[in-house]
DNA sequence: CCGGGTCCTTGTTTCAGATCAAGGCAACAG
DNA sequence: CTGTTGCCTTGATCTGAAACAAGGACCCGG
């Protein structure tokens, strides 16, 4: 709550990029840039600057006007929406690789904030937007892309109405499993950069439930908890009590 | 549960839309085809084929490939989502003017059964894919309306986490007036084509609640019950209650 | 080493909504 | 007219997650 609002600018690196350009990027294929040539790719290249957050730094808010758009290189973010009664509703976590403004709208939509120390890659939202009406096959990249999130909401829709704590967060560990494992991270251990009360706020439980339902799982050996996220020890199991 | 599953094409008639063209279309202006010039829409139209469904008859069917795209020009369908162990979890209702299959996905990943007379425009699938990469801002326009979707799920997942059945109930009736207000319909009362247990599921709520809710709101003159849907007596109160 | 954070866990109570059970009502067919 | 069916409503009871309350583990700065 307390997280100081700063704009990327104050972080951003001109130079970063001259030392790592686009080709080099380690997220490329995973992204939406994967859609692109050599040449196209150095015309993105040319609107990117990167961009550096410590944990708890604002990359933008909700309802502020939307100036750019965002690639994550590395770290993870929340992405959480404040309803006008003060409660919080966690919408999700972007990981490495995922974009950020798909949508191109006015406004944001959701307030991102650094989970952990994060580098993103920033493009002007006017001059993307140029490109794409330029690039189409971008577009389509985009598109499909936003297909993908409309399915990663509707899991999520599924969860939400689905009772059972147990179910839920089965379901979301799962759910970060799989998307760990679409960018190539197939670790033993599952990284959970949130904290209890982000993983509550995102499956409509209280921080109390998750901390019992996680502890139960311990106990039962399902899972193992160990600093900064668990390790999955009965998968079929986790399978069984999430659908 | 016992609706028969039939295709479209059954319903087919070749002859209407040289009876009724795009450019006559109540819904034109609503929709994806606004984008069109008018010799583009005469493109369109030649793909496009009307259909009719009767209520309880499905358009198509979760998983199944997907042979089509839709537009919706009269009445609603219901899209629902079936879970391995038997439970529905209804992800929204289409409305007049409402695209089906933005993402463009391979399969369906929704059931969507007609809750009442319905007629759709189809759209063969690869025909309209092959349009789109020749039409940049057909797929724009198809982008835009992907983000304000995801803008409603968002929403939905919003009220899912939200507690409380009043809230949910009155959120979901006002939601509904504000897409029937988009698409110009704008009636004292507020036509509910959908029965109570789908409401039950579309807000992770039972049917007993639902109606316990709705009854409640109704003795304290918030609504007013009446065949087929619900007059809105009291709309800042219902807001209040929503959020 | 202590003091003050923050985050997580554990115990107890309470309550909203699920569940179980029954009945009402309109449409329709025989 | 009567039985059936589908949909909605109402009531009684139960249950699981929220709310409230407290304590523990860890980290960091002095």
């Amino acid at each position: 709550m307390s997280s100081e609002t700063c704009g990327p600018e104050r972080h951003t690196c001109p130079h970063a990029r001259t030392e790592v350009g686009c080709a080099h990027c380690q997220v490329r294929l995973l992204s939406v840039c994967a859609a692109l040539t050599p040449e196209e790719l150095n015309e993105l290249e040319s609107l990117s600057r990167h961009a550096v957050l410590d944990a708890r730094q604002t990359l933008f808010s909700q309802d502020e006007e939307t100036t750019a758009v965002y690639n994550v290189t590395a770290g993870a973010l929340r992405l959480s929406r404040l309803l006008p009664d003060g409660r919080r509703h966690v919408m999700g976590f972007a990981l490495v690789g995922d974009f950020l403004g798909l949508a191109l709208a006015e406004r944001q939509t959701v307030t991102a904030e650094a989970l952990s120390h994060v580098t993103v890659c920033r493009f002007d939202r006017r001059a993307f937007q140029d490109l794409m009406v330029r690039k189409p096959h971008l577009l389509q990249r985009l598109h499909e892309r936003a297909g993908y999130e409309l399915g990663l909401a509707q899991e999520l829709m599924l969860l939400l109405a689905r009772r059972g704590a147990e179910e839920k967060v089965a379901s979301f560990l799962l759910a970060l499993r799989g998307r760990y494992a679409r960018i190539g991270l197939t670790s033993v251990t599952l990284e959970l950069p949130m904290g209890r009360q982000d993983i509550a706020d995102h499956l409509g439980l209280t921080i109390e439930t998750v901390s019992r339902t996680l502890t139960r799982l311990d106990r039962e050996k399902v899972i193992l908890i160990v600093p900064g996220g668990v390790r999955l020890l009965d998968i079929p199991r986790l399978e069984r009590l999430g659908g």
